[in-house]
DNA sequence: CTTTGGCATGCAATCGATTGAAAGTTGCTT
DNA sequence: AAGCAACTTTCAATCGATTGCATGCCAAAG
């Protein structure tokens, strides 16, 4: 911990290039009233000196602390994590957000938060009195834990909430899970199936009743029964087993089937194989999420594609432009189809 | 940007307490010559108060950040990230880092850094004046520019890097790539192989290079020729696919193959299939890296697992704690050999 | 020719902690 | 009972920025 401080500060560049500290101040900050002329002179020094301004510094004079805290829980990451599963979402999100951040002279902090814990509240709290972010954003489930979203209002702490659709303080920003479901669903149909199951993720997760939603009504739009075709599956390997075996028992079996993500998909499609059913010949499959093990199955999976990166980059853009004011609209970065080779026209 | 600060500060504390800010301040750094029962009061104020300090005004004051900052190469990272390849390494070296960061109420914050930039000392400097991190990971191929390194030794901030054998300033930490390679060379001679193939990486890697020392050598000691039998790939699959091509068509036929990572392997597995051998019958396969992908391929592959969180979660230790000294010798945290189908005794 | 007001710049206080030196307590020795 | 060392606790300065207020300048208005 030695005593060191290279660190060029204000004052180095207020006597470098003869004014106060203040002018300097100004010039960092854009703010008006400096004389162009000065304002170069300023500038040149800042530039010669190299200084950049220390965020704790300006982060303790009441200004901006240049940081976005992103809240993750701390079960489902870390659970997803030591699976891995392949799952790419903690990159997106981080890349994703970061790139945006960066591009405004933002950094993004993780926080790993635990939902199941009386103590959200205190233990979010002292993340925010330690690091004072000028922004947060939640990811589920605590996007809309109103513990959380009452403290940040409380606070006056602008905050994203990635999906979800509830509108309210902050920005709700979501993937239309709902509309990709029905556009996977249309799909399907428009090639001419007309029995598609469904396997629905777990159902604390609002997105998983999202999407059993959307194919539903993509369904009924095209007059298409829904009855026994939805399974409940809980986002892993082996609930996609039982789900699939369970959709492939009916009579008439569905000549289609999507499922709510990727490795529930996976299994669906080790089933198919085990049946001897060939895909996409005998069953078209879509999956959500396209994560990147889609691609190295055979075949190859059509499927939704989350756009994780984008949400993140559009909800730091929203935080630091304190964008007017949060719509009553939530926010929609719409996920899309990304056809590949399990989807194809039923076989009769 | 409201005014507002309903955090409570070390003052409002001081005054529940009854005792003066600098009592506080030794309470919160554990520092001695504090009465216990004194001690207990102001901890139970802090208790009472769900008082935590402010890193912010820490820094200022000349203290720590609590800051960890983790040097990525920007086109490394991002090429790959885009790719979305399934390798998981930035998951596990953000998550891997960041639950041993927390554990010692540090926190992480990653950086992308440009290489091929003139001003990689200037970009990194404006980044440490404005973060003032207490410690730095390196990752490669900063882990070896001196230009950095020499930066942080003169500013006095630790700094580990990882993927480096080489010693000096700095923590050194490695997971032992050649020794690895051996043992998977090792475990296929065990297994009866004679002739074993080697795909080496990019040669601009480092580890590309101790790879394939660690195959040469371990050939060498069961005296076993590797004459030809190390073909130049560069990560990618296309490399992949042509080294496998070029190893396959050879006269013997090598009847094992060693990759530098998996991409390549999972090249080399589609290569044997349309060439009709069978995995592992006609042709064992082992990768490095051990990415979620390999458990994805028929047969799952027999992979180097690269224990990169534990490395991650190494460097940071060693960077909290300031270990004693830069020891001489580089910290080896080894990758270890996970044996799944892709492996068997040769045929004839 | 003085007043008014907009613009440019400087002074000094402030944010929330740490730190070294000063002051106040104890207890022990002689 | 006075002296002195070893602890405790407090005082005041400091870190590097921002910000409200005061001040100086100059031009337009009265």
């Amino acid at each position: 911990m030695g005593r060191r401080n290279q660190s060029v500060t204000i004052s180095h560049v207020a006597a470098d290039a003869g004014v106060s500290l203040q002018t300097v101040s100004r010039v960092i900050n854009n703010e008006p009233n400096v004389r162009p002329e000065m304002k170069a002179r300023v500038q040149a020094s800042i530039e010669k000196l190299h200084y950049v301004p220390s965020i704790a510094a300006q982060r303790m004079s009441g200004s901006r602390s240049y940081l976005i805290l992103v809240i993750n829980d701390r079960e489902r990451t870390i659970s997803e994590w030591r699976a891995r599963r392949g799952a790419d979402w903690v990159d997106q999100m981080l890349l994703g957000g970061m790139l945006t951040s960066a591009e405004h002279g933002y950094r993004m902090i993780f926080e790993l938060v635990d939902t199941h814990n009386d103590h959200v509240e205190r233990e979010l709290s002292g993340t925010i009195a330690a690091l004072q972010p000028d922004g947060i954003i939640l990811t589920p489930p605590h996007s809309e834990n109103p513990l959380i979203t009452n403290l940040l209002d409380q606070r006056n702490i602008p905050f994203a909430r990635i999906g979800s659709l509830t509108p309210g303080s902050g920005f709700a920003i979501h993937m239309g899970d709902s509309g990709s479901a029905a556009q996977a669903t249309q799909h399907l149909i428009g090639l001419g199936h007309k029995r598609i199951g469904f396997i629905a993720g777990a159902p604390d997760y609002n997105l998983s009743h999202w999407r059993v939603d959307g194919w539903r009504q993509a369904m009924a739009q095209a007059g298409l029964s829904d009855a026994d075709l939805c399974v409940q599956g809980d986002f892993s390997y082996e609930s996609g087993r039982e789900a699939a075996t369970a959709l492939l028992n009916l009579t008439p079996a569905p000549t289609a089937i999507i499922a709510s993500n990727d490795q529930m998909a996976l299994a669906t499609l080790d089933i198919a194989n085990e049946r001897n059913l060939l895909v996409p010949q005998d069953l078209s499959l879509i999956s959500f999420d396209n994560t990147p093990v889609v691609r190295f199955t055979t075949p190859q999976l059509t499927a939704i594609d989350q756009p994780i990166a984008a949400t993140f980059s559009k909800a730091v853009e929203l935080l630091i432009h304190q964008a007017t004011s949060p719509s009553e609209q939530p926010y929609l970065v719409p996920g899309s189809l990304v056809e590949r080779a399990s989807t194809a026209p039923p076989k009769s």
